[in-house]
DNA sequence: AAGCTTGTTCCGGCCATTCG
DNA sequence: CGAATGGCCGGAACAAGCTT
């Protein structure tokens, strides 16, 4: 698409702003976001032409701050290690976290079809220390084979909390994660029997909650619809409105996963946790003092 | 009926070519 | 000549529709 400067312009400053309020933002999520706006159309296309482009330039120029952006795509491998153990200490001290769920009798999990959005669902998961399993499209049957050993070993019934697009394959995904989990839980349950003696390993029971895109939410929420894709094969039993994840704001996405998740712990449970850290933590700083002592 | 092709989801970037 | 386009890289999947 060819545009004139003001239109380039103007989606630059929106690209600045929208940074601004929002960072630190992946380029997928700012491309999305730009869509909501309709300043640009939804295509790949224009992810890379125009949005890749513009971010690229706009931080090689010095006009963006480079933190407002993150890829969590790439990462770095290397062995954990302390300058001594005081340091060790000193490290756990800061970071030391007792498990918020070791001594329930469920296990609970929140799986997210995008990365781009890991950054706004993990401000909540981690406050009640859940795991954040994030798909980026359809998973691959590894993840989700180690992800049902986990579910099984905990032996106790799962709960997940799922969100995803609304379009013919986000649709597709969710009913893939939920149907192969309960295949794979099965599977390792009866292997685990077999190589355990006699000792019967059971498969938990899974309750799979999609709780964002969802139709109904759709006129509730008088979320943004793009037409759906009629290329895509799944389009025909489908309707003809899609609705992106990233239409939900990044607070109400929050606000909607905290809900879910104070079901199972409350905010009384939440707050005499983070005491016990506290505590706990101030144990360990005594030990790195006296390590640095002695 | 099995197997292959095409198109879709997620992520981010570079570069050669073409268009106006 | 600068801006837009298209293709490529790497990596994981699934379904519909064609082709053998």
């Amino acid at each position: 698409m060819r545009r004139s400067k003001a239109e380039i312009e103007a989606i630059r400053a929106a690209i600045y702003d929208y940074c601004q309020r929002h960072y630190p933002l992946t380029v997928r999520q700012l491309f999305y976001a730009l869509t909501v706006l309709h300043l640009i159309n939804k295509t790949e296309g224009e992810y890379k032409q125009t949005v890749c482009r513009l971010a690229k330039d706009m931080r090689l120029q010095g006009e963006l701050p480079w933190h407002w952006l993150v890829d969590n795509t790439r990462w770095m491998r290397k062995p954990i290690s302390y300058g001594s153990l005081a340091d060790c200490v000193e490290q756990s001290a800061r970071t030391y976290r007792r498990s918020l769920w070791q001594n329930r009798q469920e296990y609970v999990e929140v799986w997210l079809e995008k990365d781009a959005l890991s950054g706004v669902l993990y401000d909540v998961t981690q406050d009640y220390d859940v795991p954040l399993m994030v798909t980026r499209g359809y998973p691959s049957l590894s993840y989700l084979r180690s992800a049902a050993e986990a579910m099984v070993a905990t032996g106790k019934p799962v709960t997940i909390y799922y969100f995803g697009d609304y379009d013919p394959s986000g649709a597709d995904i969710s009913r893939n994660v939920e149907e192969r989990l309960q295949e794979f839980m099965r599977e390792v349950a009866r292997e685990w029997t077999l190589s355990n003696e006699g000792e019967r390993v059971f498969a938990p029971s899974l309750n799979f909650h999609r709780v964002a895109v969802n139709e109904w939410q759709i006129d509730d929420w008088n979320l943004p619809t793009r037409p759906t894709k009629t290329s895509d094969s799944r389009a025909a039993k489908f309707g003809s409105r899609s609705v992106e994840l990233d239409a939900i704001p990044p607070d109400d996405l929050r606000e909607l996963v905290r809900m879910h998740l104070s079901q199972h712990v409350d905010a009384y449970e939440l707050a005499a946790a983070e005491e016990t850290d506290r505590m706990e933590r101030q144990t360990l700083q005594a030990m790195a003092a006296k390590l640095r002592a002695g």
